[in-house]
Order: C-alpha cells, then structure tokens, then sequence
DNA sequence: CGAGACCTTGATTGTGCTCAAGAGCGGTGG
DNA sequence: CCACCGCTCTTGAGCACAATCAAGGTCTCG
C-alpha cells in the first residue's frame, strides 16, 4: 500500500477507458488533470467516514473496494467490486443516490470531484461518452452477477467469479502469468455469491483437490483455466474487454495443457 | 392488446423521464417527434424474430418484456422486466450490447430506432441526460435485485419483488387502488427470483392465507401493504420515483387499515 | 369437446445453512 | 522474545429450505 502517485492511478483509468473508447490526446491532457486527492481506507471501513463521500467518484489505486448491500437482518450482499483502476460511484454523476461503499481491504484511493469529471465530460464528448460506456458496464456485470446468483449451484458461481476477475485484473495488467493477488476473504466471497463463508470453504477445497484453483488469502493461482471457465459455464463478452474480444481472446498460459 | 397509438405511448415514455429530469418544451416535441413503428410479439417469443433487434430501443406499449439470461443447462434468469412505458436495450445506446429480450406475455411495442434517439440526444443535452438517467435506474433496480436474491429467502424475495412492481405500475399510471394487472406465470416468477415455480406456487399460497397479497394469472391484489413491505424488506428509494419520494410517498388505500 | 398450458399439492431428495469446535496465522503488548 | 489474542480458515454433524419428481385439477382456447 504505497502512497499512490495520483497521475499513474489516473493512467490506469485512461488506459481503462481507451480499451472500450476512442479517446484523442486533448481527451487524455483533461482527464489525467483531473484534480485527485489521495486517501486511504483501512479494511471494512465505510467510506463515507471520509466524508462527502456522495459528490466524489473513487478510483481505486490499490486494494478493493466494494459497494454493499444490507438486508434489515444484517446479511450483507457486494453487489460490485472495484478493483485497481476502475472507479466507484459513477452511476451517481447521473443519478443522485448514496450507495453504501467499503474497503474489502486495506485500500488507496484517489477521490475525482464530481464537479471536475461533469466539467471534463461536458466539454469533451468523448470523455462523457466514455464514461457513460464505463457506468454500462458495470451494468453488464451487474447482470451476469444475478444470473450466476440466481442461477447456478455454488461450485459454478464460485468458478464464474474467479474467471471473472482473473481476467479484470489481467486487463489491468495487475496479473502476473495465471496469478493475481486478490484480497478477499472467504467471508467475503460468500457476500458476494450468496452464500455462506462455511460453503465457500468447502467448494474452494473442491475446486482446490480436482486442481482447477488454488486460492489463498491473497494469491488467486489459476491451475486449468479451461476446466474452470467449464465449470462456472464463463463467457468473456459480457465484459467488453475492448477489441481483444474476437480475436486475441486473452488466455492464461495454461489454458491448453494440463 | 389494442393497436398501440404511437403518440400515447410515447407520452407514456415522456411522462415517465419527466417524473425524474426537467424537459422543456422543445425536448417533449423532439422525444414525441421520433418515428416510431409498432409491432406486436407473442408470450415467448423472442425479439431478434422482427429483425436488426439491436439496432433499437424497444418501448413497451402494453404487455410485459423480459430480458433474458440463460446458462448452459437451459435454465432462464430474467435480468429485467420492461413494464409499459419503459424502454428495453436504452443501454446499448451507449455500449453495443446485444442482449436477449423476450415477451413474457402477450406485448406491443414501438421501435425506436437507436439512430434516431442518438439524434435527438445529440441535440439537446437535457435528453440525452434524462435517458441516461433512465438506464441508470435500471441499474439500481438491478442491484436490488441482486441482493433480494443473494440474501433474501423466497417468501421475501416474492414479497419483495411484488412491492417494487406494485409502485412501478402505480407510477406508470397502470395501477386501479390496489390492485394492477402484470401478466405473468408462476414459472416467469420463478425466473425472476431465481425460484423454481412449484415453490413459488408455494409461498404465494403462505402470502395469500396470511392475508398479504391475491395473485391470480393477471391480477395482483395488494391485500396487506404495509404487511407486504415488512415481509419483503423493502424500502422504494432505489426506484428513484420522482420527487415523489420524500413528502408523498405513493401509498397503496389499505396502508394503515387492515 | 378436446388439447395444452398453467396451477396445485404431495412425497422425497439434496444442496447449502446453522451450530460448533479446533487449528493456523499474524499482530501486539508485556 | 515470547505469549496471547483475535481473525480467518477448516472440518464435522445435523438441519431446513428449496429442488425434484410426480400426479391430478383447472382454465382457456380452438
């Protein structure tokens, strides 16, 4: 968790936002001017104890950020992930709502002014363009997320979930080979599927002993990305990971043998 | 099943982004102005079978429209519902998406050609916004969704999904006192809720001898509101219903009696 | 009047939850 | 430096909510 340098973490969003859009250089000059203040969020901690926290989109720089979803009983339900380079509370540049955001861990983020970005959007029409594309999809993944919820038996969500985000945090380049560090507990992947962490643990050992993953508190180690793209049933497309879709599909290395 | 009158359920689409973004004048003329050619759709039948499906927003004019998510074994998740006045695939607007969108029941719809809707957004801002807004109400209920499945149990979920229905319909001008007409099977409910529909049989039976609601094959009847909503959690701020939401909440003649 | 779609109900099974206890690990303070 | 404490992971035993399988009933439409 170093102290993030604001211009980096403002790249890896351009870079994020160029992969669905076309962006010119005066688009990438306003965007990377965004005024950003750096902060940081222990895990578990509520992200409005920062303050005003209902006017600032956050980019998250390192860790995971999560919006949440409470039920009256206190059962609690992520309904989406922020990892490194996407930023959270965009929906909110167009529609006023405080959604319930909290560090999953130890976390940096880079607060943006929704002021700034609505300046930036409304004089760049590309850049508004751009990050509506970005609020959609989320919207996209929303979608998949309740149909895996509602749909599948914990093995295949679990096994959706971690194709998933194997290929969210390749596309940010935060993926080394068929490895990345993933900060969750197991806790925690149960409130983002549904189900209980007692359950989780039990299909982690499945998923572990027939050698399709290997998940440790941090490290998330893909062992046969086919055999487990088969078993959650994953389709990329649904994740607009820009022009790579058809063609150069990214895959891990050990996506042919084993 | 009336010969939808283009005009009138354009209205109906300008009424609702009306209840959350101001529209002058010459914003009414240019959304009511929007060539538009119906088309009716059997119960299951799928869009794609009018042709160039994507290239459109799809209004609902009367009938019901579901978007649809399926996984490898056949069984469905409906992603979205579509009452009258709502429009199916606005996000594709932004990001090109073909998504699966199906009758639940008996429909008619307007086509909106995305061409002419990017027109008029082009030219005035203030609709462009309010059909951003639009999308991104959808993507609030999504989320709710999400987390009635995820962490709710079925008699809630039911209870729940019945409610958001209720004050959607109610909204759109659709609802008669308490009752409204959302022409659904068991087995569709099913699909939403992530329920098979024998159970789903089963908890309306719970739902309707304890009092709380009467759902025959078209009819909901809201027996119990205030006893529905506690059943079911819920609480309408998500749908984002105008300035409705603080002072005159929208309540159903029986919410104190009974 | 017959056929098909939908609803209803019963019996049984099973996936995932609950409750519970122990082990590993990392951080903190004496 | 070590002991302790809390958080997370792990595993077991029993339970319950919802799924599955199956059959009969109702309604609507042709």
């Amino acid at each position: 968790m170093a102290p993030p340098n604001p211009l980096e973490v403002l790249s890896l969003f351009l870079r994020r936002l160029r992969a669905h859009s076309h962006l010119d250089e005066a688009d990438h000059q306003a965007l990377l001017s965004i005024p950003a203040r750096a902060c940081r969020l222990a895990a578990h901690q509520n992200i409005r104890k920062l303050g005003e926290g209902a006017d600032h989109g956050w980019l998250v720089a390192s860790g995971l950020i999560g919006r949440i979803g409470e039920t009256d009983d206190g059962l609690r339900q992520i309904l989406t992930l922020y990892i490194p380079g996407e930023v959270a509370n965009l929906t909110a540049l167009s529609l006023p709502s405080d959604c319930l955001l909290e560090a999953v861990s130890d976390s940096t983020l880079l607060r943006l002014p929704h002021a700034a970005l609505r300046m930036i959007a409304d004089e760049r029409p590309a850049l508004k363009a751009a990050l509506t594309r970005e609020a959609m999809i989320g919207h996209e993944i929303l979608a998949e997320w309740l149909l895996n919820i509602g749909r599948r038996d914990a093995r295949a969500r679990i096994a959706h979930f971690l194709c998933e985000m194997a290929l969210r945090y390749r596309a940010a380049g935060l993926a080394s080979g068929s490895e990345f560090i993933m900060p969750m507990t197991q806790e925690q992947l149960g409130d983002v599927l549904g189900l209980t962490p007692v359950h989780v643990n039990r299909m982690l050992k499945s998923l572990r002993q027939d050698g399709l993953v290997n998940l440790t508190r941090k490290l998330v180690a893909i062992r046969d990305w086919n055999a487990l793209a088969a078993a959650g049933e994953f389709d990329s497309s649904y994740l607009h990971l820009g022009r790579v879709t058809e063609a150069a599909q990214p895959r891990f290395s050990n996506a042919v043998n084993s």
